[in-house]
DNA sequence: GCTTGACATGGAGTAAACTCCAAGGAGTAG
DNA sequence: CTACTCCTTGGAGTTTACTCCATGTCAAGC
């Protein structure tokens, strides 16, 4: 596949998708005789497997030393699980904030759509002090 | 209270507190006749509202937008819950995209624990291609 | 009266993650 | 052969959200 294909196919342009390789967020993409990239079902899983975690906002440093590690290869298995772990307690503190951010939002709009929104009484009761 | 106190409070610089109230994140706080911030509970709400927001991800521009809209007062109730709803939808969205994230952290630290990953193995099997 | 320390402002600098661009090469259509 | 389009690289520019800094003010302590 081309890189206007694989572009296509994941919604990330093309410069993103240089960038992604150039930084060591996926391994190096296979090239024709011409130096063009030509892209094989290793190398989509990597960019689908990134696009999933950039998605979640796992941090590129930390996905770029998975990658790194990977491609070491041995002896590398329990470093590599130890990222992840850690990956995975911090994503779940970012949906724990994010939780908590959900339910409040859910609590103001609850209060606009009860109507109990005259503007001085929201003022002072319920953003400015209780945080409704 | 001072900056520094509201600072220690939140865990929040007084940096980011003055930067915060510049960009209209939060209303301006009182001062006293030297000009030095002297923050109330109003304030210190809407501080730690916006803390919780950003915390979350929750962009700054609508945020700033809000409290435009809410210092306006006046007939701005429908704007204001419309972009709480528009929030919402972006902050589950994003939850959604962590969650599927998280399935996919839990599936490869899953095949870690059950020590199946001989370097070779993992390299086409989970990663490479399927994305364990 | 002078020093010290916290706070003020405006503006410059930084980090992360892209995003854009100039210059050039390779393959195809006419 | 020429034009065209898509690809290449290296490097500069952009956006978001802070973070740092120079310079200055003011109240309190010695």
């Amino acid at each position: 596949m081309t890189i206007a294909q694989v572009s296509q196919k994941y919604g990330l342009t093309a410069d993103t998708l240089r960038y992604y390789e150039r930084i060591g967020l996926i391994p190096p993409v296979p090239r024709n005789k011409s130096g063009i990239r030509d892209y094989d079902e290793e190398s989509c899983a990597w960019i689908e497997l990134m696009k999933c975690m950039r998605a979640a906002g796992v941090q590129i440093e930390a996905l770029i030393e998975y990658v790194a590690l990977f491609r070491q290869g041995d002896g590398t298995q329990e470093a590599r699980k130890a990222l992840l772990v850690e990956q995975r307690e911090q994503l779940q503190t970012r949906m724990a904030d994010m939780q908590r951010s959900l339910d409040r939002l859910n609590e103001k709009i609850a209060l606009y759509e009860q109507g109990k929104m005259t503007d001085q009484h929201f003022l002072r009761r319920t953003d400015g002090e209780k945080g409704a």
